[in-house]
DNA sequence: CTGTTAGCGCTTTCAT
DNA sequence: ATGAAAGCGCTAACAG
């Protein structure tokens, strides 16, 4: 007696008998107000309020029309590590501000990993969709394809049925790297997550091909094109792997991996809070910064200008925007998101 | 010749007919799989497949079923703020894990501050809605009225037609409030916004009422109380109001603040983002905490626990998953959130 | 400017 | 276990 209240919903024909007009004028002072005369239009109106409507279900509207006017953003693993992820939750703001100009609404779809997120993704009452990089697992890229609805990945390589939005991390990579690197004899890495199994763990040699996620892949590759050009072969190059992008995760990694090799003279790091990471325990360690250890980051957050990092810029909120534009019909402007390498004063000139 | 592409959607019929079954048996496949035999699912699964039919269509079928399965978070002006602000991420994580465990979607609902928050809420196809409190302007709270939906609001006063889940902010400022102006003869308070207009400025004697977030109300009343208590008149008490949560705009109107007053020995901050700022103001100033300076926080966040905080700890995260736990129907469990005072080192005894 | 007709794609009865 | 009929609430498409 307590939830089923529902009094017998208000429609729209009630408001057009109220105010003795047919349904179709009704619905133009809703839809097509330029179709109605003001005086009919204020009837209605009038109607309405006396009888509590307050405009037309969402659900119908979008059945009869065939579009929802809602985009669908489908966010990494337990939503929990996307909004704790600052640099996720700018991509998702920029996202917000673009579907906001639109008057399109915004829903956001958690990756779970499990089986449920296939139905979810079917599931939802969106026209298009953006996937963030992590959250693009083969199952969520099939139930996506198979809505046969336009999608934008952000960033990674090419995907049938998708477009993908972002920077080239290959290239930029390399760039930061080649920097990082700079007269360095021991270069490593400290690495997002290979994949969703994000246990932490330090390795040689580390295949790029082994990375699941497409920026982890990518970095990587870039990583090693700058070791191998400076004459280092990828073999001998430790990879630090953590598994959350964080400052304290970054910590204990980083100093594992100085421990497993105190040789180390150069890291460089997926993020700027990884980066971080390895800034403090320099500072724990004394290592002076660059000369013992040069440091690099990535995102150019307000942590690496803080820390006179050196590192890439890229602005995810833009991104986030430019992948809901073009998600949302927008013809792609440029060929892929702009970068800047950003040296600052954690590496050698 | 490139956007209307509609390759003639795939309907449920179709795939009916050609598993040569009804509509019904289709539709029990992907709703009721228990109503249908293995083979007739398989049948039907198959063809399926074959041309393509991703599922039942989210929009038919919600207004068929006359819900939505999705939960509406309406959240506070540019969502460029409500992202920056940890707190409101944190609660929306809350409430993104309440939504993801029932198989809810969930649509986020920016408020601008214009005419068209009335629409894009009316619009929004949700069951119900879970309102930030900082997005609880009259207009946002008469459209959601409108609707006759389930609405939750989080923390203030109550108000007609919502369910209000929050701790009661009145009595925990009294109580940090206490702690913090104890053997204080000036004591001050950093504050939220009052309102919309989001302007930094520093006053003494503010009334609460003034203060058109009932957040932001109902702490200026408990430090109030706190500060009466203790004997020292309300009017005597400088108020800095902050224009946003953050550390770095703290710092600038906390300087001002005792700049304005030098003597003033105690300052109850609204959040312990607010009170990191006067923190550092104070290790600039070299104004011994708590000696010559208590502070105060709220939230117990990371940073409390890092900088001995005096805070008041509630897990915005806990109320997120309560208030969207609240809005989907469960019975509410307490009469409002819990709370505790943290009582660490940036206060006298 | 206003009205008529038709039906979006699905699922809830209520049969069989 | 399967099916036939009916219609959720609305708006496109066409009259008038």
């Amino acid at each position: 007696m307590s939830s089923g209240v529902r009094p017998k919903r208000v429609t729209l024909s009630d408001v057009a008998e109220l105010a003795g007009v047919s349904v179709m004028t009704a619905s133009y002072t809703y839809g097509r107000p330029e179709r109605v005369s003001p005086a009919m239009r204020e009837r209605v109106l009038e109607a309405a309020r006396s009888i509590g409507y307050a405009g037309p279900d969402p659900s119908a509207r979008s059945l009869r029309r065939g579009s929802t006017l809602t985009l669908g953003v489908v966010l990494g693993e337990q939503l929990t590590y996307a909004f704790d992820d600052p640099q996720a939750v700018q991509f998702l703001a920029g996202i917000a501000e673009v579907c906001a100009e639109r008057g399109f609404g915004l829903t956001i779809l958690p990756v779970t990993g499990t089986d449920d997120d296939r139905e979810r993704i079917t599931a939802a009452a969106v026209d298009s969709f953006v996937v963030w990089t992590t959250a693009a697992t083969p199952t969520v890229l099939a139930a996506i394809r198979a809505t046969k609805r336009r999608a934008v990945i952000h960033s990674g390589p090419p995907i049938e049925g998708f477009t993908v939005v972002g920077i080239d991390d290959r290239a930029a990579a390399k760039a930061i790297g080649t920097v990082a690197f700079t007269s360095s004899r021991r270069p490593a890495v400290l690495s997002f997550p290979l994949d969703h199994n994000r246990s932490s763990f330090i390795a040689s040699g580390v295949d790029p091909a082994d990375a699941a996620f497409p920026v982890t892949r990518d970095r990587l590759e870039g990583y090693r094109d700058a070791a191998r050009e400076i004459g280092i072969p990828w073999e001998q190059v430790r990879v630090g792997v953590c598994s959350v992008n964080s400052a304290t995760e970054a910590e204990s990694v980083a100093a594992e991996l100085l421990a497993s090799d105190p040789a180390i003279d150069a890291i460089a790091a997926m993020s700027d809070q990884l980066a971080l990471g390895i800034l403090r325990v320099a500072a724990n360690h004394e290592r002076a910064v660059p000369a013992d250890l040069a440091v690099t980051g990535w995102d150019d957050s307000p942590i690496a200008a803080e820390s006179k990092l050196t590192t890439i810029s890229q602005s995810l909120r833009d991104q986030g925007a430019l992948c809901a534009a073009t998600a949302l019909g927008d013809e792609r402007e440029s060929d892929g998101g702009e970068w800047q390498l950003v040296v600052r004063e954690t590496t050698r000139a």
